[in-house]
RNA sequence: GGAUCGGUAGUUCAGUCGGUUAGAAUGCCGGCCUGUCACGCCGGAGGUCGCGGGUUCGAGUCCCGUCCGGUCCGCCA
């Protein structure tokens, strides 16, 4: 027998048992007389002991082991002379009388240690050893147990889960696709699904009212630390329901998993308008964590000689509390944060609320102490605190001013990973226009309904339609994203015609949909979580790589086995595909 | 497509204004040590300074290009 108990399972009440252990070397200390080593598995860690007095061609033999080695060793439990409190096994130490090796192991590239001296390549290069240490194999089984109690909770719940195909049909709207050339059907390629979206709304037409699904989705698009080209989804989808049904029945799925898997009690999840999260906030996924809420000052500011205010579209700003004594090094720091690239704006305007109720701002030339004071007001500011303002074309001096809001929240401490704010967004435009292709795109996806009151402006003005389709929203972080669908043939063509698409378009990429719609489609609706993006944040990382057995790079490569690779002529032949030569 | 940070021993990093033989820690190898658990002590080996070009009497250091990795913007219905 290899085994007869794990690493982390001895106790001082199993003292005198004769047990085999086996694992993997974590360290010996060889001390001359006698040796120990401290013998590792996925359940913990054992110390074995050698003496040579005792036994010496085994101490001999033990002092040989190296790092990572694979043994089983047999012995009797004996209580430690010297405890160590720090492993839960620390009470007890295996005398062994029997080794053996099963596989030696050559010198690894970093420590398999909580703090390794690994970098991130080689880590990934090494992903198999990477696993082998505790706060990644932690970070599996976290994930382990998010997808036992999601499924546990729909089960209770009626729901059902049917796998949905993987080879399915590239369309032009979104993401683009990962495409799968076919022997069989030369010329010819599958997509790999961004999601199971049509697949499921099928699924209702079956009459399956109530489906989910833990699968696997692609997207052939640029990564980033939250975003890898195939990640996973909990996609959901329900017959005979409102909005209010949707939002009552996967808040009840977070909760659940808060519940469950954290230990955490939420009563209900708050809800706020896509209006409202972009006013306040300056984003569809506000982090409700912290205040610092957006002041709109238009009508404060303008025709007061202050050009930058006169000619801008939107002045607004946040009040950060307790931060009136910015020195002038950390007010060009923030200066410097909201002028990068990235963010955008043209620059900072401060006003800082002195403890003695002083107004000392940038802009002292064009505004008097009265003028301030209202500003103050309009924040709400109090003795202490700084307000932060930018000005410039609306949508962009938002995003800016959003950036700031979040960073100023980091360097105050008030976006602890450790408390959770999840939030419902709703009310989401129905479309969005693009200057630069001319027409207008699905916000959400097209088979996104637009709100019954608002399906007249569909013909008068589109960009005003509101969709009945929400976010769900924690920490900042997107996690999750569904509608209230169409399920209406004529709508559905409409809706096409709308982004775009003309009826043999329509009826080539999405015939198969609205022919069923003709069938009795039931109305429905749906949602689809970000499986990685909750796992990171319960485990408080913000990068889901780290949730993630095999991950790929920031090129979307897999550096561990090397893909993607070349293939053979021979391949390419048998697929009837030819490479263009690379025209740089 | 763009911005930005990084690449020096197996590993994580330091390396000043361009100037002698490129350092530290850790790991690895050898020796000593009977209660260690980050064991300790003594000794040793280990370098294409990512790659290519340029400036210079002289380049790890400056310049140009390129490759690789991280983060972000665009993109992600």
């Amino acid at each position: 027998m290899l085994r007869t108990h794990t690493c982390g399972q001895l106790s001082l009440s199993d003292k005198g048992t004769r047990v085999t252990l086996s694992g993997w070397v974590q360290r010996s200390r060889d001390l001359g007389g006698m040796t120990f080593v401290d013998l590792r598995d996925r359940y913990g860690m054992t110390q074995l002991v050698f003496n040579m007095e005792t036994n010496a061609a085994l101490c001999l033999r033990a002092r040989r082991l190296g790092r990572e080695f694979v043994i089983s060793a047999t012995g009797r439990v004996e209580e430690r002379s010297n405890k160590n409190p720090k492993i839960p096994t620390g009470d007890i130490e295996i005398i062994v009388d029997a080794l053996e090796i099963l596989n030696e192991s050559v010198t690894p590239p970093f420590t398999i240690e909580d703090n390794t001296d690994g970098g991130d390549e080689l880590r990934m290069k090494y992903r198999y050893l990477d696993l082998r240490r505790n706060v990644v194999k932690n970070n599996m089984e976290l994930r382990h147990r998010m997808a036992i109690e999601t499924r546990s909770y729909f089960d209770t719940l009626n729901f059902i889960e049917v796998e949905t195909p993987v080879l399915i049909k590239s369309t032009p709207e979104g993401a683009r696709d990962y495409v799968v050339p076919s022997r069989v059907n030369p010329g010819e390629f599958y997509a790999l699904p961004q999601s199971p979206q049509t697949f499921k709304q099928l699924l209702m037409v079956a009459g399956f009212d109530r489906y989910f699904q833990i699968v696997k989705c692609f997207r052939d698009e640029d990564l980033r630390a939250d975003r890898q080209p195939e990640f996973t989804q909990i996609d959901c989808e329900m017959s005979f329901v409102t909005q209010e049904d949707i939002f009552n029945t996967f808040e009840g799925m977070i909760i659940h998993l808060f519940d469950r898997v954290k230990g955490l009690k939420i009563e209900r999840i708050p809800r706020m308008t896509y209006a409202d999260a972009i006013n306040n906030y300056g984003s569809d996924k506000p982090d409700i964590r912290f205040g610092m809420t957006f002041a709109d000052l238009n009508h404060l500011v303008k025709n007061k000689g202050f050009k930058v205010f006169d000619d801008a579209e939107l002045v607004v700003g946040i009040n950060a509390p307790g931060c009136a004594e910015y020195s002038r090094k950390q007010l060009d720091e923030l200066t410097d944060f909201v002028k990068k690239p990235q963010t955008g704006a043209t620059g900072l305007v401060y006003v800082k609320h002195g403890a003695d109720g002083s107004l000392k701002s940038s802009v002292d030339k064009f505004f008097t102490p009265d003028q301030l004071a209202e500003w103050a007001a309009a924040f709400g500011s109090r003795p202490g605190d700084l307000m932060l303002i930018l000005a410039g074309p609306a949508n962009k001096t938002r995003k800016a001013l959003n950036e700031l809001r979040l960073e100023m929240g980091n360097r105050l401490g008030m976006r602890n990973p450790s408390v959770f704010a999840p939030l419902w967004v709703y009310d989401f435009p129905l479309l969005e226009w693009d200057g630069e292709t001319q027409r207008f795109y699905a916000m959400h996806h097209p088979f996104t309904s637009p709100k019954p009151e608002d399906i007249p402006l569909l013909d008068s003005n589109p960009g005003a339609v509101r969709a009945n389709a929400y976010d769900m929203v924690i920490n900042g972080v997107e996690v999750g994203g569904g509608s209230i669908r169409i399920h209406n043939k004529a709508l559905q063509h409409k809706m096409l015609k709308i982004l775009g698409f003309t009826d043999e378009e329509a009826q080539a990429q999405f015939g198969f949909l609205m022919n069923a719609f003709e069938f009795g489609a039931p109305p429905h609706g749906g949602i689809a979580f970000g499986f990685d993006r909750l796992c990171s944040l319960f485990g408080g990382s913000e990068t889901i790589r780290d949730f993630i057995a095999f991950p790929k790079n920031n090129a979307a490569r897999d550096v561990m086995i090397d893909s993607p690779s070349a293939i053979s002529e021979a391949q390419l032949r048998e697929l009837g595909i030819t490479i263009l030569p690379n025209n740089k």
